[in-house]
DNA sequence: TTAAGTGCAAAAGCTTTGCGGGTAG
DNA sequence: CTACCCGCAAAGCTTTTGCACTTAA
């Protein structure tokens, strides 16, 4: 993510901090930070692998917790793959995924055509939607080699 | 899932294993079976309980062996979801998804709109495109009475 | 007969929890 | 001062692996 778009998101780390009187601490900050930095929709275990890297010893515990606040605070999301791990991702506005379904690489696409989509009524459902992501389904290169070779 | 449709699937399962020539066991009859029975996206824990009313004694192994194999074949896949653990998907052919983001709730729906999706290009990224499908995210019901609560 | 499947036990990987001590506000 | 956070250790899930035995074809 480019520094202007990283800054954004910090200010508004702190303000929500502010607003609901969560204390801003050293750990929390540099968990947004790095995981702002990282493209890859990382699981836990890769931000806490990186977070290290400026942090020397922080807790897997602190790096498992920090990101489901981040979560609820709605500075991250979590992104939908067809795998038994948890990842994060960084991008919070609309946007659409190619997924593989042999080893879950998950790369962010832009569609307007996606985006423009008209959300149909899901309230028999109970359902509230704030958001809409296309998932383009397949097999990325690697594993399409793997599978001819 | 309605009978017809289960009855088709469980030839295609047959012909399948024919043309590769592997065998065709009970377990795995019945692991198909039953996971087309159950409409929630399940686990492999969740299958695995619903099989052992008519197999006592099966293993966790086989269960979660034996879907690999199911999805490697193609007659089940996985469902793309926000949580932590692998769940699967009946449905094969072309449908979308309700995602509630608290408590991994994933509803099926139909939408021609969607359906008719145009694919864009994507092997610049090296992907190759097999199925797409739209997720509507947000909060099911139960989770948003405990959120105001 | 033979390639493949099954079950068990154990290991490995991911995530949560309880608690004592520390820190931001 | 006080509420909340951090780190540790331990427990709890989920999933995979190696191996000996069994079975479908």
């Amino acid at each position: 993510m480019d520094e202007a778009a990283t800054q954004r998101r910090l200010e508004q780390f702190e303000s929500i901090c502010h607003e609901r009187g969560l204390p801003i601490t050293v750990q929390r900050r540099v968990i947004l930070e790095t995981t702002l930095s990282l493209d890859n929709h990382p699981t836990a275990d890769q931000i806490h692998e990186a977070v290290a890297e400026r942090i020397a010893g922080i807790s897997r515990t602190t790096v498992y917790r920090t990101l489901e606040t981040l979560v609820r605070l709605g500075l991250i999301t979590k992104a939908c793959h067809p795998g038994g791990v948890t990842r994060y991702d960084r991008r919070i506005e609309l946007h659409h995924h190619l997924v593989c379904m042999r080893c879950d690489a998950v790369v962010d696409i832009s569609d307007d055509r996606f985006d423009a989509l008209p959300i149909p009524d899901t309230s028999a459902y109970g359902f509230e939607v704030s958001d809409h992501q296309v998932q383009l389904r397949g097999l990325c290169k690697t594993c399409r080699e793997k599978e001819e070779g």
